[in-house]
DNA sequence: CGATAGACGCAATGATTTTGCTTTAAAGTG
DNA sequence: CACTTTAAAGCAAAATCATTGCGTCTATCG
């Protein structure tokens, strides 16, 4: 990939560095998109646990906008959309998934540990994870730490009644 | 996309059906994932405007229902991930969550003009697509009715203090 | 009416994908 | 240890697909 860049890579290019012939890689992935996929799913895997700062909302603030810094990158949105390209059953993805939650769960049980209270995984998930994949995927304007720090801010605080 | 299964589609086959010459296609779309993406883009636009119940939260809820189960659908899946694939400026995507935006724009003035209080558009989004869309997408388990009926009540009624 | 730009068909070229057959290596079995 | 079995890979041919140059047609504009 970094020879010829993300759009010229093909099955035999591959072979070709592997020292082996194309037909092994297309008997065990089938075609580029399922090698891809597992190739991304491989680099999104986090490779350290998220710092400690002490606090429940500096922690999760810090990871946050770190996520969102990785996950917005060009980087992190081509490897998310070959993550999800080929995957017919949806198994990469939910390990991207599964990352994501291991941890926010290692951050929230030591917030526990603490005795704070903390909001269910579900919950940060739905509340802080996926607007940010949501924008990241769908919508990727104005995107910025101000608003990973908002999502945050509002998952661990009692919302305000509806306005307007 | 019917005679062969969507995995089967070649771009001369399109062709075929067309009376056209791949060559055309190519020259148009530059690849079948792009051309993949225009079509799920046009599949997935709203053909109807959303149904209207009487008030905000009826209106809502049996927006979401039906979205999720258009989008959690096979068909919406595929749709949602060829719109997303073929893709380099993101308009595609834009343009789905544009539909969304605009249905719950909709029942968003309706409650409006009736005076009821509504909350903003990014909020619902936030709050209710994006669990939706980053659950059907990563995570495709133990999705139904009820998650979508609950992040609308959430979405619409002051939310609890932080628990546990 | 004539000119120009855009789009398509045609066809050739090169690359990729797929498949059958054979070989190798590893793991299990008596 | 020898023998069988299984899985994976190499090799090579065939089929399919992607790409591009060139000529033709149509429509739009001056």
């Amino acid at each position: 990939m970094s020879e010829v860049g993300r759009d010229a890579l093909t099955v035999p290019l591959v072979a070709q560095h592997a020292g082996v012939t194309p037909s092994t890689i297309y008997r065990r992935w089938g075609n580029l998109q399922e090698l891809l996929s597992d190739v991304a799913v491989e680099r999104l895997r986090p490779d350290t646990a998220p710092e400690a700062h002490g606090t429940l909302a500096s922690d999760l603030t810090a990871w946050a906008e770190q996520f969102l810094d990785e996950m917005a990158s060009p980087a992190g949105r081509a490897y998310t959309r070959d993550a999800l390209l080929g995957d017919p059953d949806g198994s990469n993805a939910g390990q991207c998934s599964a990352y994501a939650a291991d941890q926010i769960n290692l951050i929230l049980s030591r917030a526990a540990e603490r005795g704070e209270k903390t909001p269910g995984i579900e919950t940060v998930i739905d509340r802080v994870v996926a607007p940010l994949m949501y924008r990241i995927l769908f919508r990727p304007d104005r995107l910025d730490a101000a608003y990973a720090r908002r999502l945050v801010a509002e998952v661990l605080r009692p919302a305000q009644p509806v306005t307007s």
